[in-house]
RNA sequence: GGCGGUGUAGCUCAGCGGGUUAGAGCAUACGGCUCAUAUCCGUAGUGUCCGGGGUUCAAGUCCCUGCACCGCCA
C-alpha cells in the first residue's frame, strides 16, 4: 500500500442528548476507539470523532421540564458524556457539538448550496399530525385512525416546510451500492437498504417552522425556519474536519469509516449519501453497522425494577476487561447479550488464566533465571523454536485482516492462538529443567527470550484492546521505546532489545468470582409471602392516623417497651416495642402513623391505645413517619 | 400482510459452490507438568444438525412445507 494511502478516519454517531449514556453508545464509541488505536499502531494517519447532537424538540421539552434553557440541558447531557470518554481510555481526536458554531455554518453552508442547486423546494404538507409525538402520519400507519403509540385521534393539518429532493438520487444512489459491495456492511444491511430503495423514494422534509421548534438551525434562505434533524446532524462527520476547506477535510474525508448501530441505518445508508451527491460531495467510504447488546436482566433486578447497567461492571471488574468483553464478546453486526456471568467467565478464562498467568509465569522464570535481571541475549535459535517464531511474525497480518472485516472477535482468537501457542511452549522446553542443567545456559537464554518476545508480541497486538494492560506487559519485559509498541516493530521476530531490565509485577488479570444471584434470591425468600388480597372496604376498616409524639419514656424492667403519650387529634397513651432502635428523646416531636382504631391491649400493666407502624430495616426498626408536613390526627389513606 | 434472516454438543457459536467417523471455545471427566494467578499442556466424550416431505449414488449443506424466534418494510 502506498505511503499516502495510510489514511484513517472514523466516527461514532453523535450522540442524541436526550438520555444518558448507556451500553449502546459506549460500544459503538469503543470499538471506534480500537480502531483508530489499532491503525495509528500501523502508522496510519489517524483521525476519530465523536461528539453529541444536541437540536429538535425533544431537547426542548426535556429543558422546559427541568426548567432551563435547551442549550443549558444540552451543555449538560453533552458534559456527561465527554466525561464518560476518559474513563474507557476513549482517545477521540475531536468532540462535534451541533451546537458549534462552526457546525451551524456549515449546514448552512450546505443547505445554501444545495438549495441553490435547485434540489430544497417549499412544499405543502398536509396530514394527520399528532401532537404527542409531534409529527405526521400517513393514513397507512394510523391504526383504527389513531396514532399507534398515543391512540388518539390525529388532527388534520396543513404545514409548509422545506423539502430535499431526495427522491432524485434513488437511482444513483441504487447504482452506487451495487456497486460498491461493501459500501454498507455487513451484508445483511447492505440487502435491507436495497430493499427499501426498491420502493419509491420519498422526498424528505428537513425544516420545522419557528412556530412549532424554535431549537434548532435556522436555514439560510428563510428566517422562519429552522433545520430538522438528519440535514443538521449528519452533516457534522463533514463539518468536524473542516470542510469544505480545512486541511483535515481534504486529507480524511475520502477515507471515512462510519460506525452506528442498526437502528439508523436508514438516515445514514440513504439520506447522508443522498445529502453528499447533492451537495457535490464524494461519499463516505463505509458504513459499518452494528447490532445491539441485549442486556441480561435476571427476574430479581426485573422485579426490582434496578436495570444492570453494563457501564457500571467497567468499574467493578476493570477497564480493559470491560473492553476486552465487549470486543470480544460480539460479531460485529449481530446482536449479542451483556451479562455479567459472560463477562466473569471471559475475565477468568482468557485474560486471567491465559494471558495474565502467561505473562506471571515467563517473568517470573526471566526473572528467577536470566543474570540481573535483564533481558538476556538471544543464541541461535533452534529448529523447534520456529512454530513459535513463525506464528508470531504471521500474527500481525491475520489480524489485520480481521480488522479490514471488522471481524474483532476474530482478531482477538488469533491473538490467543498465538497466547496457547505460547504456553504450550513453555511445557514443551520446560525451562526449569534447564535450569537445573548448567550445560543449557544458553539454551536456557534462548528459550527465556523467545518468551519475553512472545510477550512484546502480545502485548502490541492486545493495545489497542487493553491499552493499560499492554502497558503493564511492556514494562514487565522493559520495554520503553515507543517504536517497539508498534506493528512495524512486530513484522520481524527479535525486536526485543537484550539488556532491558525485567520487573516482575502484580497479577495482570486477578481472578474474579461471580457472586450468583442466589444471595440476592435468599433476600427475595426472605420477603414475606403477600397475604390474601382483600376489598377496599375491608381496607377502609384500619383507621390510619398521623400522630404526634409529645411524651416519651422507657417502660421499666422492659428493654424494648416504650410509653408514648401522644397527639392525635385527642391525646393517647401507646406502648410500642421500639426500645431496642429509638431513644425516648428521640421519639419526642416525631409524626408518625398509628393505627387507631386497633382494640387496646395491656403491656406490661400499661394499655396501649394505638399501635404505631414501622419497619425492620437492616439497621433494626424503622418507624413510619412522613415526607412533608403532616396533621396530627389527620386521616392516612 | 410483503420481503429477508435464524434454528447444529449443557452454554456460545463455526461449518465456504452437497461427498469419508459433524467441528471450536466454555463447562464436565481423566492423565501429565510444577515456572505460574489451583494456573498450563494433553486426552475423552456426548449431538433424531427444529419437525415433515422431496431431489440425489450421497444433504446441517439444495428444493418444498410446517413450527419457533428475529429483522426490515407496510
Amino acid at each position: 500500500m502506498a505511503m499516502e494511502d495510510k489514511i484513517f478516519y472514523v466516527t461514532t454517531p453523535i450522540y442524541y442528548v436526550n438520555a444518558s449514556p448507556h451500553i449502546g453508545h459506549a460500544y459503538t464509541t469503543i470499538v471506534a476507539d480500537v480502531m483508530a488505536r489499532f491503525y495509528r499502531l500501523s502508522g496510519y494517519r489517524t483521525f476519530f470523532m465523536t461528539g453529541t447532537d444536541e437540536h429538535g424538540d425533544k431537547i426542548a421539552e426535556a429543558a422546559r421540564k427541568a426548567n432551563t434553557t435547551p442549550q443549558a440541558y444540552a451543555d449538560m447531557v453533552s458534559a456527561q458524556f465527554r466525561e464518560l470518554w476518559p474513563q474507557l481510555a476513549i482517545t477521540n481526536d475531536y468532540f462535534i457539538r451541533t451546537t458549534d458554531e462552526n457546525h451551524v455554518k456549515t449546514v448552512q453552508l450546505i443547505l445554501k448550496k444545495v438549495y441553490d442547486a435547485g434540489d430544497i423546494y417549499f412544499g405543502k404538507y398536509e396530514g394527520y399530525y399528532c401532537v404527542g409525538c409531534e409529527r405526521f402520519y400517513m393514513e397507512t400507519e394510523l391504526v383504527d385512525g389513531k396514532c399507534p403509540d398515543h391512540q388518539v385521534e390525529p388532527e388534520f393539518r396543513q404545514e409548509s416546510n422545506y423539502f430535499f429532493r431526495m427522491s432524485r438520487y434513488r437511482d444513483w444512489l441504487i447504482d452506487y451500492i451495487k456497486g460498491k459491495p461493501d459500501f454498507i456492511r455487513p451484508e445483511r444491511y447492505r440487502n435491507e437498504v436495497l430493499a427499501f430503495l426498491r420502493e419509491p423514494l420519498e422526498d424528505l422534509c428537513i425544516s420545522r417552522p419557528k412556530s412549532r421548534l424554535e431549537w434548532g438551525i435556522t436555514l439560510p434562505f428563510d428566517d422562519d425556519y429552522v433545520t430538522y434533524v438528519w440535514f443538521d446532524a449528519l452533516i457534522n462527520y463533514i463539518s468536524g474536519i473542516g470542510y469544505p476547506d480545512g486541511e483535515n477535510f481534504k486529507t480524511f474525508w475520502p477515507w471515512a469509516e462510519h460506525l452506528i448501530a442498526k437502528d439508523i441505518v436508514k438516515p445514514h445508508g440513504i439520506y447522508w449519501p443522498t445529502m453528499l451527491k447533492a451537495a457535490g460531495i464524494e461519499p463516505f467510504r463505509h458504513l459499518n453497522v452494528h447490532g445491539y447488546w441485549n442486556v441480561e436482566q435476571s427476574k430479581m433486578s426485573k422485579s426490582l425494577g434496578n436495570v444492570v447497567r453494563p457501564l457500571d461492571l467497567k468499574d467493578k471488574y476493570g477497564l480493559d476487561a470491560f473492553r476486552y468483553f465487549l470486543l470480544r464478546d460480539m460479531v460485529f453486526g449481530l446482536d449479542s447479550t451483556f451479562g455479567e456471568e459472560s463477562l466473569v467467565a471471559r475475565i477468568n478464562s482468557d485474560l486471567a488464566n491465559d494471558l495474565g498467568n502467561l505473562v506471571s509465569r515467563v517473568t517470573a522464570m526471566a526473572v528467577k533465571y536470566c543474570r540481573d535481571g535483564k533481558v538476556p541475549r538471544p543464541g541461535a535459535p533452534a529448529p523447534e523454536d520456529e512454530g513459535l517464531i513463525s506464528r508470531a511474525e504471521g500474527l500481525f497480518q491475520q489480524v489485520e485482516a480481521a480488522f479490514r472485516e471488522l471481524a474483532f472477535h476474530k482478531a482477538l482468537i488469533e491473538i490467543w492462538g498465538f497466547i496457547n501457542l505460547t504456553n504450550k511452549y513453555i511445557v514443551e522446553r520446560e525451562p526449569w529443567n534447564l535450569a537445573k542443567d548448567k550445560a543449557a545456559g544458553e539454551r536456557l537464554e534462548m528459550v527465556i527470550y523467545n518468551l519475553l518476545e512472545s510477550l512484546r508480541v502480545i502485548a502490541v497486538l492486545v493495545s489497542p484492546f487493553m491499552p493499560d494492560a499492554a502497558e503493564k506487559i511492556f514494562a514487565q519485559v522493559g520495554v520503553r521505546d515507543g517504536v517497539l509498541k508498534n506493528h512495524e516493530s512486530i513484522k520481524k521476530w527479535g525486536g526485543l532489545p537484550a539488556g532491558g531490565t525485567l520487573a516482575r509485577a502484580e497479577a495482570l488479570f486477578p481472578r474474579v468470582e461471580f457472586v450468583r444471584e442466589e444471595k440476592v434470591e435468599e433476600k427475595k425468600e426472605a420477603m414475606a409471602p403477600v397475604k390474601p388480597e382483600i376489598g377496599y372496604e375491608e381496607f377502609q376498616k384500619v383507621d390510619l392516623r398521623v400522630a404526634k409524639v409529645v411524651e416519651a419514656e422507657r417502660v421499666p424492667k422492659s428493654t424494648k417497651l416504650i410509653k408514648m403519650k401522644i397527639d392525635m387529634g385527642e391525646e393517647r397513651t401507646i406502648v410500642a416495642g421500639v426500645g431496642a432502635d429509638y431513644k425516648p428523646e428521640d421519639l419526642v416531636g416525631k409524626l408518625i402513623a398509628v393505627v387507631a382504631n386497633l382494640k387496646p391491649a395491656k403491656l406490661m400493666g400499661i394499655e396501649s391505645r394505638g399501635m404505631l407502624l414501622a419497619t425492620d430495616a437492616e439497621s433494626g426498626l424503622t418507624l413510619l413517619t412522613f415526607d412533608g408536613k403532616a396533621r396530627p390526627g389527620a386521616q392516612i389513606r
